[in-house]
RNA sequence: GCCGAGUUAGCUCAGUUGGUAGAGCAUUCGACUGAAAAUUGAAGGGUCCACAGUUCGAGUCUGUGACUCGGCA
């Protein structure tokens, strides 16, 4: 690794693993900063249903990418990844090894792997068309197109998957040029060192279903009902915001309370298994440690002085 | 005690006129380049309550037993 590699500590497992409370014992204990990667933290009015750190705890280290949009101009994995990185880069200007931690995988991958995203903001309007032509076409019919006009990405994507189809054939139609070719990986600039927190599943999920019934108990259905008041239902449901989704149902009086509680519990872990395939157990990169270990602060601390004693 | 209904995957249940079994949910694994807490693919898992009988062949028909749930006494 190169001296002038600016150099960053990626703190990263599944949701209610305990990075929120770790990141800030090692910010604290190391002077330095947070940046969040975490694609709901981003927006000012989510709060409780997507355990966002609470005032007191981002008082306690100064936290980047936290409350700094708005619902109605969502973020975008482009987006996200310029920012944090210039963070990056300012916080080794200014000395410091910055904590970056959060649940999104594809965030954090984006980094570790530098991805060249193409820089093609999203057009809603023509997703949609494209989306209509589907239903009426067939997605099937669809997705020939785009293994006609970029077999390559039509090798990546599924036909069954039409989210993608459309992204793909998108940005074809408003760049002329593939895919496939605008999207790339390159070597990270950063200097990265990248924790785990490992918990059994069984474990796991206890804790959520805990942490869920603490969020119904502790105002998040007055959250929802506030947002829904203020014009947020719209995005929130195109968004797909677990726990949201399901207590606007209950809102709705489509499902009861306890159906509500089952179905967030459902989502969440299903999130939780699919985070797994952003962080896995095999990563040679990851460094897992024992979520419960007691000692974990001092293994971090370890893991730090170790990895970037070098330089 | 009598009458009725039931017993099939971890759970809830399908299973057509007999040809050794399916779905949803759950569980596990995978994909992911400007919506990613999104979107999406795949897999594992059943001595079909037990025993006997009819039949070339029984989850399916018959009998007996066990258990469950209703109703009546």
């Amino acid at each position: 690794m190169s001296e002038n590699q600016p150099k960053v500590i990626m703190l990263v497992g599944p949701t209610a693993s305990g990075k929120t409370g770790l990141a800030i014992q090692l910010a604290q204990a190391l002077k330095t900063e947070i940046i969040s990667a975490d694609s709901r933290y981003l927006y000012r009015q989510l709060n409780i249903g997507t355990a966002k750190p609470t005032e007191q705890e981002l008082s306690q280290v100064r936290h980047h990418l936290v409350d700094c949009a708005d619902l109605d101009q969502p973020w975008s994995i482009g987006q996200y990844k310029e920012e944090a990185e210039r963070l990056i880069q300012r916080l080794n200007k200014d000395g410091k090894i910055p904590v970056l931690t959060g649940g999104t995988g594809q965030y954090i991958r984006a980094i570790r792997q530098n991805w060249q995203i193409p820089e093609l903001e999203a057009d809603t309007r023509l997703r949609h068309t494209l989306e209509i032509i589907g239903e009426k076409i067939g997605f099937e019919t669809l997705y020939e197109n785009l293994r006609v006009m970029d077999p390559t990405a039509a090798d990546f994507i599924d036909y069954r998957n039409h989210r993608r189809t459309v992204r793909a054939l998108e940005v074809i139609f408003k760049t002329g040029i593939r895919f496939s070719q605008i999207r790339s990986k390159d070597e990270s600039p950063f200097d990265s060192l990248i924790i785990g927190l490992h918990w059994q599943r069984e474990e796991l999920y206890q804790r959520i279903d805990n942490r869920i019934d603490r969020m119904l108990d502790g105002g998040f259905i007055e959250e929802v009902r506030d947002l829904v008041s203020n014009g947020y239902k719209e995005p929130l449901l195109r968004m797909g915001v677990i726990g949201y989704t399901e207590v606007i149902a209950f809102l709705d009086n489509q499902i009861d309370l306890e159906e509500t509680k089952t179905l967030i519990k459902r989502n969440t872990r299903k999130y939780v298994r699919r985070q797994a395939n952003w962080f896995k157990p095999t990563d040679p990169e990851i460094h897992w440690l024992n979520a419960q270990d007691p000692a974990i602060l001092e293994k971090m601390l370890d893991l730090v002085r170790d990895h970037f004693k070098a330089n």
